[in-house]
RNA sequence: CGGAGUGUAGCUCAGCCCGGUAGAGCACUGCGUUCGGGACGCAGGGGUCGCAUGUUCGAAUCAUGUCACUCCGACCA
């Protein structure tokens, strides 16, 4: 491609919204352009990116015997009906009508429309297990897209899904998804972990996610350095304490700490750690018929409840938090100065952390306004609460696995992985003849990769001062030649034009910037565009028959003889 | 959904407090000089200041409404 038969432009600033640097750099370099919040039009720059990616990932599933198909993203609302999730979905599923009035969603996910596919085709054993995935426009009304391309509400996916006469087949698919999905991240040059993850909405068990480490990342992860345990925050569990309860030894007193309902400011206002303090959450769970379930729940000051985790407990699935005037009519005190001792434990259920229960003299509310209690003991001073894992681990914390201790970190999820098992086949009455003759549910699995933000996730790994950083596998161009004066110089001109045909013609993927452009200008848009090879064609390098080669990350340019560019491009290209 | 903030040229922003009919830099067009790290000079094109209503002789500026966008929050009592 020659720089002036294609299209880009490049700015000096981002625009002032974009918040982190992949964001920035792909407007600045214009690679993409926002049209909506969340929304972007990929410009021809930005798309062959996006598109590297796609073939890297299309190539990898065919590779694993997966089909393609394309399914549409219209999709007709009695779908979402048969499976429950027009009521369940919620707000992020974009609704609307046809001029016939009937009800149709733009497809944030395919289970339905796939299970649909296949409940018509497939009706025995032998045709199974069977895979298809597409790669194709999402639409998720999230409630706050940001980040650029990595957060948007219209993003593309590839999306597969395999269907199976048994979980074990199931099973054997789910690792070689595991596996296939090891490779692609590979080979987009990603630093990524695979991390087991909770299964969210989309239900079903067996689950994981691959993040791509990075600081912006949405996503904590909790890992062990010392093994391969990884694990969304969410989900990893928090053992109980190894130290038993100490004694109680403190007296139970009533302090006064007008106008402290903060933990930090409690603990602050009393001279105690955070982590000697025990907050005190209110929570309700209401059944259909109405019945309220009012819980206390307990959790030392520095920790954070896990919701999920909450959710799972008996009676509290599902769980809201409680409104002030429930605070007072359970406890007769106002939010702030909340705690477990005094409360009527026939209309309140107490559940403290497993660290809150092997806590011993803490401090926490007292149930009156303005005071709190120090030197609270279990048993002493309230009743044994009930005992549950109820918040997120912490670096510092044992790993579940026992191998050591957990450190965080934070991740962009790129991928995810899980068995759905029967949840849709089920519910869509997707159902096969096995060797018996006999009716049988499908068993399915759904692999996900966000190829959109697998673009934003690559340069929130590869950037540095000047612009963006890609390997040649999924770079815009995989060289660029710059000619010194290509407008000015007959020699000059001969030698770039030359070289160009001949990179081309040996497959590279080759940029000549032939703009009518001084010098800084093209380098500086060569490294924001992430071209990680640069060949300068100049006056006094033809003189001797050389050319300069410079990597994009190389700190100085080397000289080469010219007529051996070619081989030394391809060394470089092959090693990438 | 709650709170805060911002809407002025393609981009970054000034002007608004204190009303008098719109500016700078970058980008763009032309000419000239320049030409190995985002050049310089001169001359240009481009905005009815998000939209609506109101106040006023007069509104980018004040008021009200509305729309859009951004940020923070939406558990941590």
């Amino acid at each position: 491609m020659r720089s002036s038969q294609f299209f880009f432009t490049t700015l000096k600033e981002a625009p002032a919204d974009a918040e982190v640097i992949s964001q920035k750099l792909m407007l600045r370099a214009g690679f993409i352009k926002r049209a909506a919040a969340g929304i972007y039009t990929w410009m021809p720059l930005g798309l062959r990116v996006l598109r590297k990616v796609e073939n890297i990932v299309r190539e990898e599933m065919n590779r694993a015997g997966a089909l393609e198909l394309l399914m549409p993203a219209v999709q007709p609302a009695e779908l979402w009906q048969e499976s429950g999730r027009w009521e369940k979905y919620g707000p992020e599923l974009l609704r609307f009508k046809d001029r016939h009035q009937r009800d149709f969603v733009i497809g944030p996910t395919h289970e339905e429309v796939i299970t649909d596919v296949v409940r018509r085709d497939v009706k025995s054993y032998r045709q199974l297990p069977i895979h298809l995935y597409q790669i194709q426009t999402k639409f998720r009304d999230e409630i706050r897209p940001r980040f650029g391309v990595m957060r948007g509400r219209e993003f593309l996916m590839k999306d597969g899904y395999s269907f199976h006469a048994s979980f074990a087949d199931l099973q054997r698919e789910y690792q070689r998804m595991y596996d296939t999905y090891s490779r692609i991240f590979t080979r987009l040059g990603l630093q990524f972990r695979a991390v087991a993850a909770d299964t969210g909405s989309i239900g079903g068990t067996g689950s994981h996610e691959f993040h791509v480490i990075a600081e912006t990342g949405e996503d904590d992860i909790a890992y062990c350095p010392d093994s391969d345990y990884a694990a969304n925050v969410e989900l990893a569990e928090a053992l109980p304490p190894a130290t038993p309860r100490p004694a109680p030894s403190a007296p139970l007193t009533r302090v006064s700490t007008p106008g402290k309902t903060a933990c930090a400011d409690v603990a602050e206002y009393l001279g105690i750690p955070l982590a000697g303090l025990v907050k005190s959450i209110a929570v309700v769970s209401e059944t259909a018929s109405g019945d309220k379930t009012f819980a206390l729940l307990l959790l030392r000051g520095d920790h954070e409840l896990n919701e999920i985790k909450v959710s799972k407990l008996a009676g509290l699935s599902p769980f809201r938090f409680a409104t002030e005037a429930e605070v007072e009519e359970f406890l007769g005190c106002k939010p702030g100065y909340i705690g477990p001792v005094g409360v009527d434990t026939g209309k309140v259920r107490v559940i403290a952390d497993r660290t809150v229960a092997a806590m011993g003299n803490f401090a926490c509310g007292a149930n009156l306004a303005d005071f709190h209690l120090t030197g609270v003991n279990f048993g002493r001073d309230c009743p044994e609460p009930e005992v549950a894992d109820l918040r997120n681990v912490v670096a510092g914390d044992p790993s579940p696995d026992g191998k050591g201790y957990l450190a965080i970190c934070r991740g962009i999820e790129v991928g995810h992985i899980f068995q759905l098992r029967t949840q849709y086949a089920q519910a869509l009455d997707c159902t096969f003849l096995d060797e018996q003759g006999k009716r049988q549910v499908m068993e399915m699995g759904c692999y996900g990769i966000g190829v959109s933000r697998i673009v934003g996730a690559a340069i929130e790994q590869g950037h540095d001062d000047k612009g963006i950083i890609l390997p040649a596998s999924i770079a815009p161009f995989a060289v660029a030649i710059v000619p010194m004066g290509y407008h000015k110089s007959e020699a000059v001109k001969a030698a770039a034009d030359q070289l160009y045909r001949q990179l081309l013609a040996a497959g590279l993927d080759v940029l000549l910037d032939d703009r009518d452009e001084r010098p800084g200008s093209m380098f500086a848009d060569m490294e924001l565009i992430g071209v990680p090879h640069r060949i300068v064609v100049g006056e006094r390098g033809l003189a001797h028959g050389q050319l300069e080669y410079k990597g994009r990350t190389d700190a100085e340019a080397t000289l080469i003889a010219a007529d051996s560019v070619l081989g030394f491009l391809q060394e470089r290209l092959c090693a990438a």
